[in-house]
DNA sequence: CTCATATCCGACCGATCCACTCGGATATCG
DNA sequence: CGATATCCGAGTGGATCGGTCGGATATGAG
């Protein structure tokens, strides 16, 4: 029961753009330096994210990518969901209509409402939060 | 994001314990047969449940598996955590202190936080259903 | 114009994990 | 004894993970 680094490094990715909001393109490279990961692998998390309509690039020298919209209104389950697909812990307990799968015997499934219970739960953590929570830089404020 | 078969097929493995219990030892083969599902790999994921101690085992002739404890005793968070490992959206987020890896940007990380919130609404989720809820069996009540 | 710096795009690749199966040893009841 | 169980370890085909690599395209600076 885990998020892959598809969903660790896209929301790192996208907590650095928050930070750079208002201050044109930032480039991967930048980035990748910032976070200490693999640049090639951010270029491709980075499609899901534009394709999901929550960055903009700009091509060419001085390029990048910024946020498409102001951090706090973009939360985190908007993220995760472009990042790594439907909110599901299983499979019969989709929040996309289009990927729930009704397994052949839910006449007689009891055990459907506990998956639907923890999905409503995740999507609740990721709703109550939004980049901006997470964008401000941690200094020494670790009492 | 999702939990494995081995989830799933040991929580209806568990809840199908649940309505046997009282009335003595349910083979793999019985229970196999009742939730459709492989015999041989539900050999495997009892092992973990039965280190976890959540269900006691018969050998021999009319042997097979019960409850260790009643079906209300037993919330579905210590069940997942037999069948799946310590619950953890993230590495960096694991409620199974030993498994804990503080990643070493950690003074700098401001993402931990979300990862340690979505843990705890899985965990409260799952803390909330105990096998009885899940165990009747469900028929006309649709509505 | 050219060059450096970007995003874009597709292909590839090794390692690990998933979802099982198989064979056999051991225990128990009738 | 023999049927029925749990126990246990090994193996396996396919998928997914976590990347890399090469190159095409776009753009600003000199």
């Amino acid at each position: 029961m885990s998020f892959s680094t598809k969903g660790e490094y896209g929301v790192r990715l996208m907590v650095q753009l928050a930070r750079h909001f208002g201050t044109g393109p930032a480039s991967l490279t930048e980035i990748a330096a910032e976070e200490d990961l693999p640049r090639a692998y951010l270029e491709q998390l980075v499609v899901s994210l534009r394709e999901a309509g929550l960055v903009v690039s700009t091509r060419g020298a001085h390029g990048g990518y910024e946020l498409a919209r102001p951090p706090e209104t973009i939360p985190m389950s908007e993220v995760l969901r472009a990042l790594e697909g439907p909110i599901a812990p299983m499979i019969c307990a989709s929040d996309d209509p289009e990927h729930a799968v009704l397994c052949d015997r839910s006449a007689r499934c009891t055990v459907n409402v506990l998956w639907v219970r923890v999905r409503d739960a995740i999507i609740g953590a990721l709703d109550s939060m939004t980049l901006a929570d997470l964008a401000p830089q941690r200094l020494v404020a670790l009492d």
